[in-house]
DNA sequence: GTTAGCACTCGCTCCGACTGAGTGCTAACA
DNA sequence: TGTTAGCACTCAGTCGGAGCGAGTGCTAAC
C-alpha cells in the first residue's frame, strides 16, 4: 500500500481539524467539513484505516476518531516548507513595530524578539543569542560610576554585550579611565571575547600605573571568560501561553513546563543552532527535555554580524499552527540577521 | 461576646492547619492535633461557633469544617508582627549568597532580589525600584559604540539606571564625547532625573559645536522623561510558583494570574509604596486587581540612597505562610536599603 | 472503486445510593 | 456555669450502573 494524492488530502484535512479542535477526528467530519472530493464517510474510513496502517494516524481507542502521529506532522510541515508561506504585510508591520531598531543591547533585542514572536504566534518562544566567546571585540570602555567603582562596557561586532562593575582606586579620574579604555581597545580590538583574557594577562606588566584597575579588570574578564564558556544569552517570551491549550490544563504538567523554562541551562541544551534559514522540527520526546513530552518545537537560525549564529525556537502543543509559525519565524530570523548585520557594519 | 485568650489560641490553630492543608478545619482536628488545653471537640465546636459569629471564621457549607476569614488573617498577621520573627542564619546566608553585592545596575539587583525572595518563600514576588524621576543625577556618560551611535549611561544616587543609544555625527571621536559628558555632568549633577530635560533644553544653545549629539541627547532624555513619569523598575520572580497551590489548579485562573504578572502597568498600581519597615497586607479583592481574588499580598518598603522608597511584594494564596514571608521580607528590605545606601555613599 | 447499512465498541454523562466528616443541640456531669 | 458525651441531621464527594452517541469495521450491493 502506498501513499497517494487522495490519502494526502485526507491526512491534511485531519491534521487541520485536529490543530483546530484538539479532538480526535472522525470520518464523517472529514467527509462533511472538508473538501476531499465529495467522498462518503465510508470511503474516508477505508482510507483512514490505510493511513493508520502506514503510521500516519493513531487511534486513542476503538470508538474514537483518529489523531495525527508525529510522522504525520513531520510530513505536514515538510509540505508547508515547500509552499514557503509569506507573512501578511499587516502582521510583519506589527512585528517590526514591536522591535524598535533603537535597541543596540543584545539582551534587550533578544528579549523583545522573544516577546514579539510569542505574541504573534500565541506560543512560547525562546531566543538564543550568538555565542558569547565567538563575538569580536570592537571596543572596551570603562566608565566611572563612583569613587571606587566603574562600569565595564564591552562592545562587540554583534552588540553591546556585558556590563559589570569593577573596582578602581580611590581618586581615579574619568580621564585616567578614558586613557586606559583607549589603550585596551587599541590592543584588544578584533579578538574574540574568548581570547581577551589570556591576552590581557600578558599585558598586565605594561600597565603598572593602573595596577588597581587592571587587577580588577582581569578579575572581571576572568569571570566573563568562565561564564561565557559555551554560553549565549537566552530570552523567553510568552511562557504562560501554553496554559491556554487543553493539553496543559493539568496544573502539574503546566508547572513542570514553566519550571523547565526557568531552568536556563536546560533551555540552552535545547537550542541547538543550525544553519541560517533551515527549520528544525522536534516532536515530543525528541526534544530530550522532561516536561515537553506533549510539545513540539520548531527552531530556526539567524546570524549576527553575518557570522555568529543564534536561534529562535517556538514551543507549542504538538498540534501547532505550523504554517503560521513558519511564516513568523521566517520573517523574524531574516529581521534579526539584518538588524545585527547592520549594527556590525556601523 | 468577646474575643478571649482561648478563642485566640483556637483561631491560631485553625489558621495554622488551614495554611498547611487548604482544607476546612473541623473541631475534632483542632482538639486532637493542636494543643489548646485538652478541650473536647464539643467545646471547640462552641468556641468555633462564637468565632464565626465574631466574623473570624466562615463555613463553606453546613457539614464542612471552617475556614479563616480575611479578618482572621489580618489578626493573625498583626500578632506575628509583634512577635518580630527573625530569619534563621542559614536562610539569610543563602539569600545573601544569591545577591552578589557586585550588581550595581538597579535592574539586575531588583531582578535578583525578586528571584531570591520567590525562591525563599515559594511564592510569587514583585520588586519595585525607586521612582525614576526622583533619583538624583551623579554623572552622565556618553560612550561610543560605533561610528554613528553611542550609549548613554546615567548614573544616579540610587544606581546606574538607563542606557539608551543615541545617534552621533559620523566621525565624532571618543574624546569629543568624553568632553561633552564631562560638561553635562558638571552642569546637571545633583538634579533629579525629572529636572534634567528642562534644564538640558535651556543649555541647547551653548553647545553649538556638538549640535548633533545634543539633539539626539535631548530626544533620548525626552523619551526618558516621558517614560519615567510616575514609573519605576519592576521585576517579577517565581511567577509559576502559584501553580503549586490547589487554589490555582484551575488552568483558567492560573492563566489570568500569569497574564496579570505580564501586564507591568497593573503591577505598578499594585505596588503602592509605604514607609520603610512597615508591612501592608491586602487580601483578595482589596488588591483591586482582577485575577487576584484568591490571593493575598504582603508589601514591605525599603529605601534607596536613604531616601527614594521602593517596595517588595509577596503574592500567594490567602493562606500564606505569613510568618516566614514576614521574616524574609524583613531581611530583604533591610538588605536592599543597606546595599543601595552604600552604593550611594561610594 | 464507492457507498449504504448495520452491529459493535467504548468513553462520557447523568443519576441515585452510600459514605463520612462535620455540625448543632440537648441533657448530664463536675 | 462551663464542659462533655451522645445523637440526629446535613451535605459534598464517590462509586457504580444505565443510557447515549460518536465512531469504527465489515459486508453486501451498486
Amino acid at each position: 500500500m502506498e501513499m497517494d494524492e487522495r490519502k494526502l488530502r485526507i491526512l491534511h484535512a485531519i491534521i487541520d481539524d485536529y490543530i483546530l479542535t484538539a479532538m480526535p477526528v472522525g470520518s464523517r467530519t472529514v467527509s462533511k467539513k472538508y473538501n476531499v472530493g465529495g467522498l462518503s464517510s465510508a470511503t474516508i474510513r477505508n482510507e483512514m484505516s490505510d493511513l493508520e496502517a502506514l503510521g500516519y494516524l493513531d487511534q486513542p481507542h476503538t470508538s474514537a476518531g483518529r489523531v495525527p502521529s508525529a510522522k504525520a506532522y513531520r510530513l505536514y510541515v515538510e509540505s508547508l516548507l515547500n509552499a514557503a508561506p509569506k507573512l501578511p504585510p499587516g502582521e510583519s508591520a506589527k512585528l517590526r513595530g514591536q522591535l524598535s531598531a533603537r535597541e543596540r543591547q543584545l539582551h534587550d533585542l533578544i528579549e523583545r524578539a522573544a516577546h514579539a514572536v510569542a505574541e504573534a504566534t500565541g506560543y512560547t518562544t525562546v531566543v538564543a543569542g550568538p555565542a558569547t566567546r565567538e563575538q569580536r571585540l570592537r571596543s572596551i570602555q570603562i566608565v566611572p560610576v563612583s569613587d571606587h567603582t566603574a562600569l565595564l562596557i564591552i562592545v562587540t561586532d554583534a552588540a553591546v554585550f556585558k556590563d559589570t562593575t569593577i573596582r578602581t582606586d580611590e581618586g581615579t579620574t574619568a580621564e585616567q579611565l578614558f586613557v586606559v579604555s583607549r589603550m585596551l581597545t587599541d590592543q584588544l580590538q578584533g579578538l574574540t571575547v574568548g581570547e581577551i583574557w589570556p591576552r590581557l594577562k600578558g599585558m598586565q606588566s605594561c600597565l603598572r600605573e593602573h595596577a588597581r584597575v587592571m587587577y580588577s579588570l582581569l578579575e572581571a574578564m576572568g569571570r566573563i571568560e568562565r561564564d561565557s564558556a559555551d554560553s549565549r544569552e537566552i530570552a523567553v517570551g510568552g511562557g504562560s501561553n501554553i496554559l491556554q491549550f487543553p493539553e496543559y490544563s493539568d496544573a502539574n504538567k503546566a508547572r513542570t513546563f514553566l519550571n523547565m523554562l526557568e531552568a536556563r541551562e536546560k533551555l540552552r541544551t535545547l537550542m541547538t543552532i543550525g544553519t541560517e534559514g533551515v527549520f528544525t522540527l522536534r516532536i515530543g520526546a525528541e526534544t530530550g527535555i522532561q516536561g515537553m513530552e506533549d510539545c513540539a518545537m520548531i527552531t530556526a537560525s539567524y546570524t549576527a554580524a553575518g557570522e555568529h549564529p543564534g536561534a529562535i525556537g517556538v514551543i507549542g502543543p504538538v498540534r501547532m499552527r505550523y504554517g503560521h509559525v513558519l511564516s513568523v519565524l521566517a520573517f523574524m530570523t531574516r529581521y534579526l540577521s539584518e538588524a545585527l548585520f547592520m549594527s556590525s557594519e556601523l
